[in-house]
DNA sequence: CTCCCGATAT
DNA sequence: ATATCAGGAG
């Protein structure tokens, strides 16, 4: 099978099993899904919405980061790991948020990796699910598995894989194939054991059962 | 390429 | 003990 073709198949029996995904990072403007994203940099979701909510209280507004002591946000963020850094990028996306961009999360890739510790796979994300703009596709570690074991890409560099993903799918369902590949890749595809016997893509996989 | 880094599963 | 987790920078 094409890989075009290929990857029409995988995009429509997942458009099946999720029907309506709901974003794993518990989010409810762009700077709040900012902040999580940032945080997610290997480290589960689980832990990071663990984390948020202290966050968030402790500093409700991207001025209340700005403001924060580094030092008290790294004790909050450290349990998502590279806490100093997370910590430190934070604080400064925030303060250049509202020193060059009057306190708005920008609304372009190229303004949004401009932030400290922001690169494509976390712009991506937050255009395309707080503003519903999709200028990239957000190639995680289960998108660059996936990608990688279904035969979309035999990259290993994201921003590689990411350039081999976007002309096998239309721009308005970039945010989807996201979530349905990092689901999917939770659930049937980890890592680790992938659960091939149960996986409806098993006969379109060109790598079932490979490491 | 290396480093940042804690929590959890295997 | 080691691999992996919704990465990014030097």
């Amino acid at each position: 099978m094409r890989k075009a073709e290929r990857a029409k198949v995988i995009y429509d029996r997942l458009a099946k099993r999720y029907p309506s995904p709901e974003p794993a990072l518990d989010w409810t403007n762009p700077w709040e899904l900012l902040v999580a994203t940032a945080l997610s940099a290997q480290c589960t979701d689980e832990r990071v919405n663990k984390v948020t909510p202290v966050f968030f209280e402790r500093w409700p507004e991207i001025k209340d980061a700005a403001a924060a002591d580094v030092t008290e946000i790294e004790a909050v963020v450290r349990s998502t790991g590279f806490f100093r850094n997370k910590a430190k990028n934070i604080k400064a996306a925030a303060n250049r948020i509202l020193d060059v961009y009057n306190g708005e999360v920008p609304k372009s890739m190229a303004e949004l990796i401009t932030l400290g510790g922001v690169a494509r796979k976390t712009a991506s994300i937050v255009l395309s699910n707080a503003f519903g703009i999709n200028e990239g596709i957000a190639v995680d570690t289960h998108v660059k598995r996936l990608a990688f074991r279904l035969g979309l890409t035999t990259k290993t560099d994201p921003n590689q894989v990411e350039k081999d993903l976007m002309p096998l799918y239309p721009k308005d369902q970039w945010g989807e194939i996201n979530h349905f590949l990092v689901f999917f890749g939770r659930e049937v595809c980890p890592a680790r054991k992938p659960k091939c016997d149960i996986c409806e893509l098993n006969d379109i996989c060109p790598k079932k059962g490979v490491k």
